[in-house]
DNA sequence: CGCATTTGACCAGCGC
DNA sequence: GCGCTGGTCAAATGCG
C-alpha cells in the first residue's frame, strides 16, 4: 500500500490530473486502467479467483496477499504475443467479494486477437477459464454448488462457458485510465440493441485495440454497487452521458442480501 | 516434453 | 535510515 495504489484509491485517473502529474506521485509510472467485473462469489470459493477471460491470453507470474484485503492479488502478463508488456492485476474487491477488480497496466504492442473465430475464442476460453468454472459434478461442495446455482440460475450449463466468454473489457490500455464495471451476469442481454448502443457509445473513447463490449446489464442490487463505485471513480463526459441516458431513474434501493 | 501455475525470495518505492 | 508493502523474478511443481 503506502506509495502503491491501493484498490480503494484506484481512482488514479483523476480527471484533473495529467498522467505526468499523477505519475510523479506514484511508485510506478505506468498507465493503469481499472475494470471492475462482477462475478459470482462461488467462483472464488471453487477456484480461488481465476481471472476472467478476455480476448487476450494472460500468463500468471505472481500472486501476493494485499494488506487490508482478505483476497490475494494475482499478477498476469500478456502471453498473446512475445514481448508484449501488457499486464493486469486481478483482485477481489474487499468490500464486495463478487466484484473483481482488474487493473491493466501498459498497453499491448500487438493487435487484439479479436478477429479469431468464435471457436478459437471458445477454445481459449476453456483453457483459460475453466478454472473459474466448477466441474459439472464436483463433490464435497454441496454448499458451494447451491450458491453456485443461485448465481447461475439464469444460465444453462452451456451458457456458463459462453458467459465466461462474455467478459469484455471497456478498457483503455493506451493513455487513458477509466474505471469501468462490467456486469456479466445477464447473458440474455448480449444481443440487445441497447447493448450495442452502449457499446458504440463507450467505444467512442476506446482505442481500437480495446475490443468489444458484449454485455452491460442487470441493474438490480449490482446497480447500487455500480453507482457507489462510480462515485469514487473518474468519469469521462461521454461515459457520464451514457450513464445518464441508460440508468437515470432506475436507481432502486435494494437491501443487500 | 513443453507450457502454465505456484510460491518464496528479492527488489524498489514510499512513509515515518 | 528503516520498515513496510507492492511488484517481479525464478525455481519448483503440475498438467496436458
Amino acid at each position: 500500500m503506502d506509495g502503491a495504489v491501493s484498490p480503494e484509491l484506484e481512482s488514479e485517473a483523476s480527471p484533473e490530473l495529467t498522467p505526468e502529474v499523477r505519475e510523479s506521485k506514484k511508485r510506478k509510472m505506468v498507465e493503469k486502467t481499472v475494470v471492475r467485473v462482477r462475478v459470482g462469489e462461488n467462483v472464488s470459493k471453487v477456484k480461488n479467483e481465476g481471472p476472467p477471460s478476455d480476448s487476450w491470453s494472460w500468463r500468471k507470474y505472481g500472486q501476493k496477499p494485499i494488506k487490508g484485503s482478505p483476497y490475494p492479488r494475482g499478477y498476469y502478463r500478456c502471453s498473446t504475443s512475445k514481448g508484449c508488456s501488457a499486464k493486469k492485476q486481478v483482485e477481489r474487491c474487499r468490500t464486495d467479494a463478487s466484484m473483481l477488480i482488474v487493473t491493466y497496466t501498459c498497453s499491448h504492442n500487438h493487435p487484439a486477437p479479436e478477429s479469431r473465430s468464435t471457436a478459437q475464442q471458445f477454445k481459449e476460453s476453456r483453457t483459460q477459464t475453466t478454472q473459474d468454472l466448477p466441474p459439472p459434478t464436483s463433490k464435497a461442495e454441496d454448499k458451494d454448488q447451491e450458491e453456485e446455482k443461485k448465481d447461475l440460475q439464469l444460465m444453462t450449463a452451456s451458457d456458463r462457458g459462453a458467459n465466461e466468454e462474455n467478459f469484455r473489457y471497456l478498457k483503455s490500455p493506451i493513455g487513458c485510465s477509466e474505471d469501468i464495471i462490467i456486469d456479466h451476469e445477464d447473458p440474455f442481454e448480449l444481443n440487445s440493441e441497447k447493448t450495442h448502443e452502449r457499446i458504440d457509445l463507450l467505444l467512442e473513447e476506446e482505442p481500437p485495440c480495446c475490443s468489444q463490449l458484449k454485455n452491460l446489464s442487470t441493474l438490480k442490487s449490482e446497480e447500487l454497487d455500480f453507482f457507489d463505485e462510480l462515485e469514487e471513480l473518474p468519469m469521462s463526459p461521454s461515459l457520464l452521458n451514457f450513464m445518464r441516458n441508460n440508468f437515470s431513474g432506475e436507481r432502486i434501493p435494494v437491501a443487500p442480501s
